[in-house]
DNA sequence: TAGTGCAATGCAACTTAGTTGTAACTTAAT
DNA sequence: ATTAAGTTACAACTAAGTTGCATTGCACTA
């Protein structure tokens, strides 16, 4: 387990467990959000989807983890960071992390969400 | 029917029934983006969903309405106007039109949804 | 080290928004 | 009125995520 993971448990006060830490490894991993199929895929440990999405929800709750809907129906998932929008591809489908500067916005953002067609695809 | 669903007919050459002038009235007598089952209820006309759905989808692919996925894994819909963002309260759900002024993004923007907690739940 | 309590897990059954196949019915054009 | 093409209702289906519950594993104490 890595020291940045490990940290994670050190802050939350939560249980080490191997579902737990491998889930978090793999989005550490990852340079792009991942939906459950995904994550399944790359991660080490076996576990079933009710043990994923239970501690998928912990770890949203603690904030250790971000999601949000794409537009296949699925939820993509993330480790938190500094608020940033994501950007959608509806032909490719791919999704990209992005940096909007956006003008004030009545409430508090947690999550942005563009859609449409990427540069590629144009 | 009003004339601006007439027009609408007019415009994309689609056949004029029941189901699809119901649900477009709807639509614009909202001032919110609505649900299935929020249209469902304001609709004058009854009709089964597959044909709800069926009607929606080639509305999209027409540019007639615009869809969009809020955090109840439902999607609501509006008449499509000028690209407008859409803010969605995580505590009590409601969707807020609005307008933001964005930094430039690569491709072609088409949705944009931010999801939070609104200024009367903070 | 054995015993206790509580949280985490696996499994299977469930929920539900949206989809699909198809036969019957409408629409709009001739 | 006739007709072909598009639209509808109905019922069965799909699949991401949820829930109940019995079992397992972990930390703490005696
Ligand atoms: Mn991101
Ligand atoms: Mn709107
Ligand atoms: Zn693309
Ligand atoms: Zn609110």
């Amino acid at each position: 387990m890595s020291e940045q993971i490990k940290a994670i448990f050190d802050k939350h006060d939560i249980k080490i467990t191997n579902a737990r830490s491998s889930i978090l490894e793999v989005l550490k991993n990852a340079h792009t959000p991942l939906n459950y199929e995904q994550i399944k895929e790359k991660m080490e440990t076996m576990m079933d989807k009710a043990t994923f999405y239970r501690n998928i929800a912990k770890f949203e709750s603690l904030g250790i983890v971000h999601k949000f809907e794409s537009d296949d129906r699925k939820w993509y998932f993330e480790l938190s960071t500094s608020i940033h929008a994501h950007f959608i591809c509806e032909e490719c489908h791919q999704i990209k992390c992005i940096d909007v500067s956006m003008g004030e916005v009545e409430g508090d953002v947690k999550s942005i969400v563009l859609k449409g067609t990427c540069k590629a695809c144009k």
